[in-house]
DNA sequence: TAATGCACTTACTTAAAAGTAAGGGGATGA
DNA sequence: TCATCCCCTTACTTTTAAGTAAGTGCATTA
């Protein structure tokens, strides 16, 4: 069965639309992360919602979980090669959405 | 006082981030519209949720709304120059979401 | 033995987005 | 005169996303 499709741009906007998801990968384009570094570097994230969007982007394929069988184990959320290609997407989106917050405060300042 | 600025990604996804949005935007792009030829070209919007993603599209400056004084007036909805910057930026995000439906339907297929 | 760190999960609550249904004011048309 | 079209608005309900707080299991350290 062919399900309905939907729009590509809000597949985009689904898999970055999280609060806190832009965040979380703008720190892992940076370097990979154990779950309470990202905790530390995105200070007002909850638990709960830094788990469910890793679940979600881990779900997408964009980031991969990785355990390292370490006494005591740990856990290393990195950006997979399918999630660098989100990058200049988001080099994209980026670029626009800083000038249009430099238009919203210009005539916010007029 | 200057406010903290969000996360430039953010501010696109805010803008575009509406459930009717992209779709309303996708038909602009093709040309004017009137508001009850959105309404039949997008069958499942409600009239209050057109109405409102409309406004916020014109209070980004995205949307421009022309008022026709004849008689019986109509109103025109259209995108602004401005709002054309969004074009190439909405081509980007749209080949990536296109590829991963393609990629999910894969591996939905397998 | 007690306290702390890591990587979470669960249950519950609140807030934000969207849906539903009705109405309104000004036309035109039959 | 009554119905219909256009372009919405308002009030209310439902759904979805996010926040809060507590707890779990395993390990190390003091």
């Amino acid at each position: 069965m062919i399900h309905q499709r939907e729009c590509p741009v809000e597949t985009l906007i689904h898999v970055l639309g999280g609060k806190w998801k832009p965040m979380i990968l703008w720190h892992l384009i940076e370097s990979n992360k154990r779950f309470n570094e990202l905790e530390k570097l995105i200070p007002d994230v909850s638990q709960k919602m830094l788990a469910q969007h890793l679940r979600d982007l881990e779900r997408e394929g964009i980031v991969d979980r990785t355990i390292h069988p370490t006494i005591p184990p740990k856990v290393e959320y990195s950006l997979s090669e399918y999630g660098k290609t989100l990058i200049p997407v988001a080099e994209v989106m980026c670029a626009w959405g800083e000038n249009h917050n430099k238009r919203k405060y210009k005539e916010s300042a007029s």
